[in-house]
DNA sequence: CTAGGGTGTTACCGGTCTGTAACTTTCAGA
DNA sequence: TCTGAAAGTTACAGACCGGTAACACCCTAG
């Protein structure tokens, strides 16, 4: 029955999709939840069935978004199988592209921005899914035979996110532009230890 | 809470500073206009007899906090006259400083994070002061005899911003503590060619 | 002393926000 | 065809938002 079109599919995943879409164009404060669900071709009721409040959807939302971000790793493990190397510069290509096809940086380091709450329940998560970000680039440095694969992780995680930053501040010809020649020379500078 | 109001001064040099702390603290839509106007022992009426609008008061505070910015670079001057390269090590102990005792990142980011709207009357004032910074950034490294001068600028602008917001995802625990450390050798690598 | 500008106070406007209640409609499965 | 759950609709509550009007007050310059 539903095998039809993503547009038709229960009102739980419109919702989420929509949201997420949402929340990175405008932002978490810029966008209410009548706003998704009439974009989502719902209503507020319905949004309350599925999510017992908008924190909640956040944090679904975040959840999801870091979940697609997952899939991107494992197609480098598809698309280079056993070559962390080789995947290391597939990532350093994919950020690239994200910095200049997309102004409004990472959801999760927007969200940490816009939720200033130290409790709110949605930081907790935010933290939580950027450490298995980062175990996963710190784990993909060591597997690539990098000595000192933290101290690289790190680094071009700073560098990743201050692009993604950056890019919002003053637009992808800023700093952001020679990120790959930054990131690049770094992981020769690295492998040459 | 602790709002600290400076008690003998203007009601408008009294706004501006409380609204800078707490749009530090809470962020820029998470502040009312009554809530600073409170804080600073004032009025509403008389912050709208100052600043024509919410939004041209987040300008004023966003230029402040530059100002305040500017100033640091004329300490570090006065600190190693003459002496470039001390003070480029000035900035990243000061960088280091601010990642420690600070968790709400940049004014000049968050703002930028927050208001989505691509013409938004501050989005052109957050550019412009972030330019300034990167050009005072890439002069220090020039004059300091560095070759490149405008990549090591560049990087290091990455990884401060990164190490930013990095604060504001996982804490001053993560990444961002190696900042000091990924500067420094940056910075050697850049004068040892 | 007095005039007047800066300031404080109160009330209000229209709008938006999250979240809920009560009811009706739709639609798939037995 | 009947049934029951999911989804849609309308209305509303209570709070907060940016911004304005009208008026009372205070304090200093003249």
């Amino acid at each position: 029955m539903t095998d039809g079109v993503a547009e038709r599919s229960r009102p739980r995943d419109r919702i989420l999709e929509t949201a997420q879409d949402m929340f990175h164009k405008h932002g978490i404060k810029g966008v209410g939840v009548d706003a998704i669900t009439e974009a989502a071709g719902t209503n507020k009721m319905t949004l309350y069935r599925h999510f017992e409040s908008k924190d909640e959807l956040i944090i679904e939302c975040l959840r999801a978004t870091a979940a697609k971000g997952a899939a991107v790793w494992d197609e480098f493990e598809a698309e280079h199988p056993g070559d962390k190397l080789a995947q290391l510069h597939a990532w350093v290509r994919k950020v690239a592209d994200m910095l200049a096809s997309d102004s409004r940086g990472c959801d999760m380091a927007n969200a940490a921005v816009e939720l200033t709450e130290t409790d709110h329940p949605a930081r907790r998560v935010i933290k939580e899914l950027k450490e298995a970000q980062r175990d996963r680039l710190v784990s993909l440095c060591r597997d690539a035979g990098i000595g000192q694969a933290e101290l690289l992780a790190d680094t071009l995680s700073l560098l990743f996110e201050g692009a993604r930053v950056s890019v919002q501040t003053v637009g992808s010809e800023g700093p952001s532009a020679q990120f790959v020649r930054m990131a690049e020379s770094l992981i020769a500078s690295f492998r040459a230890r």
